[in-house]
DNA sequence: TGTGAAACTGCATCGTC
DNA sequence: GACGATGCAGTTTCACA
């Protein structure tokens, strides 16, 4: 994990669709090297995956929520969040709370719709989301590269 | 947006850096027609992006965090946000609190330290998280398919 | 829109340092 | 570990349906 571990992961946290080849060039190292460094990102776990982002008002999605939770019927909640679309996140925490569920619906009825369900569960509170400033940002500290 | 285009954002969305031709056979499509597909989805805003996936231990951040915060002083606030870099996600919500944020830190103590940079602007409220069962489950439905 | 064929580009692999 | 060369796989483009 050096300086162009860095920018490797910088970049392809920015781009997982970039080439290789695209790469090598913005790190001025070889296309063989870049292969190798990222094969073993992977392999140790860094890297865990790649993602499309994915817009959910363009696919319907309306409403996004957080809903916390405090429940007793732990094993039986668990086995309803596996179940449930809605939720697209789904942390356990401590403090009052002891689930945290990020939620996105159609609209605020299905949200509701969804609470209930929920409720049945135990105590809950939810906080609407009226706007994203930004999600996801980078991990990786130092972002700045060409 | 037809049954094709969920396929092919399930598939994406699974892993952004599978090859055309890999999801061209999957779909059994001719590869260009994938291609061309791939673009609208891209052009329309269904895709906003790819995103590598990393983990937070790996590299060294063991606290991860939900920070639910009420601060008149929102101008202000969302500068110091846009320029943390521990803050990861960054909403705006309706109900008592009107920000919340996914803090992710090193330790602890380095979560403590960015609290108290938050309560300058505010009263804050902490879920620290134990453990995640799933984060980033797919929007479209219809993830099943081969 | 979708397809098939051809030219181009990028990738995996190997030998070398 | 990184590099350069090479054969193969994936992508782009285009004419056609």
């Amino acid at each position: 994990m050096d300086q162009i571990d860095n920018q490797i992961l910088s970049i392809i946290h920015e781009n997982a669709r970039i080439t290789v080849s695209e790469m090598s060039r913005k790190i001025a190292m070889s296309q063989p090297a870049v292969t190798e460094r990222l094969r073993k990102l992977e392999e140790q776990g860094v890297i865990k995956g790649y993602k499309a982002v994915l817009s959910p008002s363009k696919l319907i999605k309306y409403t996004t929520a957080f809903v916390l939770l405090k429940s007793n019927n732990c094993k039986e909640f668990e086995e309803f969040g596996e179940a449930s679309p809605e939720i697209i996140d789904f942390y356990r925490t401590s403090g009052e709370y002891n689930y945290l569920l990020k939620v996105v619906t159609a609209t605020s009825e299905t949200l509701e719709a969804f609470l209930e369900r929920c409720n049945t569960f135990g105590f809950s509170s939810t906080l609407v989301v009226l706007s994203t400033r930004f999600e996801d940002k980078s991990l990786v500290a130092d972002a700045k590269l060409l």
